[in-house]
DNA sequence: AAATACCACAACCGCCGGCCT
DNA sequence: TAGGCCGGCGGTTGTGGTATT
């Protein structure tokens, strides 16, 4: 929280109108039935005519933080559920620190509240795991099943390490791009507290034992089980490079399904058909479009995100 | 009760990409 | 094509509140 600067002072951050005077720092209660006020009276415009219009000494892009992040009726407040979480955990192991994504499945959400959330909570619990796991841990062993601090998952949710990479990169080539967004359109949504998943043709379906599978049109991507379990089947996309090699990256994918365990082992034998066909699909559309090139890829590749604590 | 440490989170910052002229 | 404007995004900072000593 900052302190309301009584005082406008220049900010170099607003983009074109450099040499007028905002106010920064905290919204007063009367800033805020400004803007609101006139959000609900005229609805979003230009920002910096939103600003202008409104009456406020603000930048537009700081009324635009303020509202997106704070004003909005359909803001949800509160702590964030179970099944939010989960989802957070979840979404992100998928695609990173992209919160914008991971809000706009998570309705009432902001992106600067799940950031936030993530940052001083999430980050601290899995911190705390990795410290109190290090020595027992097998990485050997994909059905172990772990705990961190009240929710649990297997650790074949932690294993995206050839996955995540490319997700990571700061700027992530155009096909990347392409291929995540393909991947981010198919992820659950988050209503009211619980999952949505339409039945007939939506990327849920039910299986057995309460588990969950999100579809990339065709075939299985992954697997949300509703009890307290996260299990993720993703395929190993760093290593698509060329649709000429990309069957033995699919059947590497289709490897990557834990097969020690004798349940999953007939579960998985059952979506394993089903990834190929999904992920095939997938890199016959996608890769028309242009190549993957690993070695540039890898080139700014990070550490694997959850056992990244540097900073 | 006071001092200190820690936490949560609102808001800022800087960069980027799309659009328009 | 270049440059300016604008919105959006992720990273970071800083402060008020709370817990601990």
């Amino acid at each position: 929280m900052r302190k309301p600067d009584p005082s406008p002072g220049n900010n170099k951050d607003d983009n074109n109108n450099n040499n007028k005077k905002y106010r920064k720092g905290l919204w007063s209660p009367e800033e805020d039935d400004k803007l609101m006020s006139y959000m609900l009276k005229s609805g979003q415009g230009c920002w910096t005519d939103v600003a202008r219009n409104a009456g406020l000494q603000r930048c537009g892009k700081s009324c635009r933080l303020r509202w997106i992040n704070y004003l909005r009726p359909d803001l949800k407040r509160g702590a964030f559920s179970p099944q939010e979480e989960e989802l957070i955990i979840h979404l992100h192991s998928l695609i990173g620190n992209r919160w914008s994504q991971i809000a706009a499945r998570l309705p009432g959400r902001t992106d600067n509240e799940i950031k936030n959330f993530w940052n001083s909570t999430i980050k601290k619990r899995l911190k705390n795991f990795s410290s109190t796991t290090e020595s027992s841990y097998d990485p050997n062993n994909k059905d172990l099943n772990i705990n961190i601090a009240g929710f649990t998952s297997t650790t074949q949710h932690y294993q995206h390490a050839e996955f995540m990479p490319i997700l990571n990169s700061s700027s992530p080539s155009s096909m990347q791009e392409t291929v995540l967004n393909t991947i981010i359109d198919r992820l659950p949504m988050l209503e009211h507290g619980i999952m949505n998943m339409p039945a007939d043709g939506g990327f849920f379906n039910d299986t057995i034992d309460n588990t969950k599978d999100f579809y990339l049109e065709n075939g299985v991507f992954g697997s949300v089980n509703f009890g307290s379990e996260v299990d993720m089947f993703v395929p190993a996309l760093e290593s698509v490079k060329t649709t000429s090699d990309h069957n033995v990256k699919v059947e590497n994918a289709c490897n990557n399904i834990d097969t020690n365990n004798s349940y999953l082992n007939s579960y998985n034998n059952k979506i394993r058909g089903e990834i190929r066909d999904g992920v095939e699909n997938l890199f016959q559309e996608e890769l028309a479009m242009g190549e993957w090139d690993l070695e540039e890829l890898m080139k700014d590749v990070s550490s694997f995100p959850f056992l990244d604590f540097s900073s």
